[in-house]
DNA sequence: CGTGCTGTTGAGGACGATCAATGACGGTGG
DNA sequence: CCACCGTCATTGATCGTCCTCAACAGCACG
């Protein structure tokens, strides 16, 4: 593939809280004990292949997901054919956390690796267990509000605003999120493709926008690699606000909290 | 004012088990002693006039509201000054869940009544014991989850597709959003302004898009009102499966385990 | 009776989709 | 080792949907 997967294919996979999901966690209102118990809680991981199903909607389901490593996004096959990913999946996201909730409901969503990844799988009868730590409930619940916070606000600059304006906001994000849990490459494993169906713009006009990013040296100019070079320029282009993702700024907030409710 | 108010600024506030709130709990899985204890932790009840704001993002929060009567709207205010509509809030939805999830969370909306609405307050202090059933804490959780499933669809739709499919999509799900919770009316209580400003289109568009529905007797030809008389052809327009948010089957099946669960 | 919001119509222009073709690269199989 | 294939990236040309600007009519309200 001409994707630089190999880059991506030796990403060891963090284990405990400084992981990205340990990370994903706290920053989620989760105690030390919450995120040790999180992991007992995992029973075996999966590798998936770049390219695979991570997880089918017709599967049985009867166990939760959660992105170790890699990068895969969801996404939604219309009678026409095309994909539309509505959401991308970074180390330490849940990948079908609705399915646990509702498990009726059936978005007609599937998720595909984007590059290999490492998957932990959580039987369904074991997250009783978790569930009954308040806290670790909680952390849960903000994650699906977190999950919407996110669509609400692709939602509100994806229709709006110019082919420019909403790669750019899409690169942003992606960026942060992946910064968020540790990730400190400014390079992003997505293909061309993969943006197109992720901003609803068509592959060809994609292709000229990053062009166009490139000629303004926000984007780096070795070819086949997406890599932001100059993250201001881009959030400026962008109108990127990154405060609704903003989880560094929940874990003080919440660290200072817990403090104040043990010596309360 | 232009737009049918008067139709429901009469609108009378249905209560208990069969209100649309109670409906909206019930099919999100909700026992019939949860609906009693939720309707007990309504202290009082505001009322807000048609176009006001019901809730900004600046003020104090440590109360949750809830809709009772009325139809209101999320919305992002832009640089360039256009609202963008998010979503819609329908009797029974909550309006403001996030904030109390996510408190620090600041993802700069505002809610704003269409019409004249009834809004159930509840405070804060109030919600643990709420939270403290966990069939109720649960049906929150799902609650939260129903609205980030709608964002997903929304956004699946809003970019790809022609305006006539938009709309036409938009309309389908407020229609069956509204008749899951006991609304039998087929008019919708939205401007063409609203609908313009929901779907990412120019209103001049957008009144091109409703003259077309009208002329495919989709939509009523009663000039102001904006009325749906043929719903299949909507829906097949639209391209609409509306099974993402189908909570009357959720209701039935949540209904049948609850018994079962009462007998074994 | 003016003001404000909504709905309606017309004309021009822009952004992005679509169609079509090419090159580069990795993987596969002979 | 080379030919083949699939995916990705790139470029050019054309076309269409939808935006923008502008103006006007209707109704509600002060």
């Amino acid at each position: 593939m001409f994707r630089l997967w190999k880059a991506y294919r030796v990403s060891r996979v963090a284990w405990g809280a400084e992981s990205p999901l340990g990370l994903n966690l706290k920053s989620l209102g989760a105690l030390a004990d919450d995120v040790e118990v999180f992991f007992q809680g995992i029973k075996h991981r999966v590798v998936v292949a770049a390219r695979d199903i991570v997880i089918r909607e017709s599967d049985a389901g009867g166990q939760l997901k959660v992105l170790l490593a890699g990068t895969a996004c969801s996404y939604k096959r219309r009678k026409d054919g095309d994909r539309r990913i509505v959401s991308f999946q970074h180390p330490g996201d849940f990948c079908d956390l609705y399915r646990y909730v509702v498990p009726d409901l059936k978005p007609g969503i599937d998720i595909q690796a984007l590059t290999d990844c490492t998957v932990a799988v959580i039987d369904y009868r074991d997250m009783d267990g978790l569930l009954s730590r308040p806290t670790l409930a909680t952390v849960l619940w903000r994650a699906s509000m977190l999950e919407a916070a996110i669509y609400r606000e692709q939602l509100s600059t994806t229709s709006r605003g110019t082919a420019l304006e909403r790669v750019a906001h899409l690169l942003c994000e992606q960026l942060q999120r992946r910064q968020s849990v540790g990730i400190r490459s400014t390079r992003l494993p997505f293909s061309q493709v993969d943006i197109a169906n992720a901003a609803g713009l068509s592959v060809v006009h994609v292709n000229r926008t990053i062009q166009t990013l490139r000629r303004l040296n926000v984007l780096s100019a070795t070819r086949p690699a997406i890599e932001v070079v100059d993250r201001r320029q881009l959030a400026e282009i962008a109108g990127f606000d990154g405060s609704y993702l903003d989880v560094q700024k929940l874990v003080s907030k919440w660290t200072v909290q817990v403090i104040k409710d043990r010596c309360g």
